[in-house]
DNA sequence: TCTGGGGTCCTAGGACCC
DNA sequence: TCTGGGGTCCTAGGACCC
């Protein structure tokens, strides 16, 4: 049996992801300070170049204060397609070294190699090879942080960015803690930084040594492991498999705040049509509706029902979403909406036994297949383009030449 | 022209049931 | 005529992460 302090863990850490991503893809934003956005008029920084983060750009600005930074900052917006590929062939690297791949999110993966790197010289060579053949197969940097588990490994991946390898052994890891302090460990944000400073705990050296009884006390559960983090032990597994989904939700800030009922509905309608679409292209069915309301003030609240049936119809989602909406007595103009589905299961496949039902199921996936292939919105329901022009919004995504009616019968 | 969007997990309180 | 207690489900909000 294998103790879990002796595993052998890699984090694998793209520098500035979508950031060198694109400096890869465009020669002259190489060697320049620049920040990828989205694509709304009321965006913030998503990544930050290197060069762009020497002027003290970070992700979370939003524009006008990276311009105020980095005045010949240049902006570039996300392509997504472009970093979801580059994450396919990043986790093909990856599984040349171990089975036990997990893909944390789109620029951060844990390796477990503990059974396989006496097969590859080791694992600061399987960390030099991965660089290498991302290097070679995407022109981007990544650090790798290598340790006894997860948490260690993430965290000696942040120390030694950018372009780095580090590997902490487990003689290593208390002289690494003591005088480290509590926010640099992953799951430690600012208001459990804030709490333990109350107590007199700064350094996970502290945080190690304070008592259970005082911890158990201020935080309940988590004060175990919280003590545990402080001494740099972890018992979170690499899961290899992904976990089925909670939920899938969609929301956006709108180009401006607004009130009026109509544009609200559109909106809604064009969320729980995203949630939906989402929902059926991954087999995934759902009870709960949660509507999230944020006003002008930045105030944010959510409103949430369970509904008598599991589904994933864009219109049963809708429908929900106005429902919750109809309880809501709005007190400002509305700056941001969100739409999401949960209490998951997985779509059983079954054939609708109504006909009118099954036909619109058919409808719902030949309406899936066009997006996926045209984009999103190319094809939609006659009612919400209807909708949408009597409110008089153009969406992001609506394009004259796209748009396409679709007959129900 | 101030502040994105996608998630997960935990807690606390009320409803409801036995 | 005063009154327990446990368990589960549901909702709302918050902390944290990338």
């Amino acid at each position: 049996m294998v103790n879990i302090m002796s595993r052998i863990i890699l984090c694998i850490d793209m520098d500035a992801f979508f950031a060198s991503v694109e400096q890869k893809a465009n020669p002259r934003l190489r060697g320049k300070a620049i920040g990828v956005i989205g694509s709304g008029a009321r965006t913030v920084i998503t990544t930050a170049s290197y060069e762009a983060r020497k002027f003290g750009v970070k992700t979370g600005m939003n524009i006008w204060e990276a311009k105020k930074a980095c005045p010949h900052l240049i902006l570039v917006i996300a392509n997504n397609a472009r970093y979801t590929h580059t994450c396919k062939g990043l986790e093909e690297i990856y599984s040349r070294f171990t089975p036990d791949v997990e893909i944390y999110s789109i620029d951060e993966a844990f390796l477990d190699v503990t059974a396989t790197h006496h097969l590859f010289g080791g694992p600061e060579e399987i960390g030099r090879s991965i660089k290498r053949s991302i290097k070679e197969a995407f022109g981007i940097n990544c650090t790798v942080g290598i340790a006894p588990n997860i948490l260690l490994a993430k965290l000696v991946s942040d120390i030694a960015k950018p372009d780095g390898l580090r590997w902490i052994k487990p003689e290593d890891v208390e002289g690494l803690m003591e005088d480290l302090p509590v926010k640099e460990l992953w799951g430690i944000g600012a208001k459990i930084t804030e709490r333990l400073a109350v107590l007199g705990i700064r350094t996970c050296g502290e945080l190690g040594r304070a008592p259970s009884s005082l911890l158990r006390s201020k935080f309940g559960i988590y004060g175990e492991t919280l003590k545990a983090m402080g001494k740099g032990i972890c018992s979170r597994h690499v899961q290899a498999k992904p976990e089925d989904a909670r939920s899938i939700g969609h929301s956006m800030t709108l180009p401006r705040d607004i009130r009026e009922r109509k544009e609200i509905e559109a909106y809604l309608f064009k969320l729980s049509e995203m949630v939906g679409r989402r929902a059926r292209k991954h087999g995934y069915m759902g009870k709960t509706i949660v509507l999230v309301i944020r006003y002008a003030d930045f105030e944010t609240f959510s409103r949430q029902s369970m509904l008598l049936d599991f589904t994933n119809d864009t219109h049963d989602v809708y429908e929900g979403a106005i429902t919750l909406l109809n309880g809501i007595h709005l007190k400002d103009k509305i700056r941001l909406l969100g739409v999401s589905l949960s209490t998951l299961i997985h779509d059983p496949h079954q054939l609708p036994l109504i006909e009118e039902e099954r036909k619109r199921k058919a409808v719902l996936r030949a309406m899936d297949y066009v997006n996926d292939r045209y984009g999103e919105f190319k094809l939609t329901w006659g009612s919400y383009i209807a909708r949408e022009r009597e409110a008089g919004v153009i969406s992001p995504s609506w394009k004259p030449s796209g748009v396409k009616s679709v007959h129900l019968k």
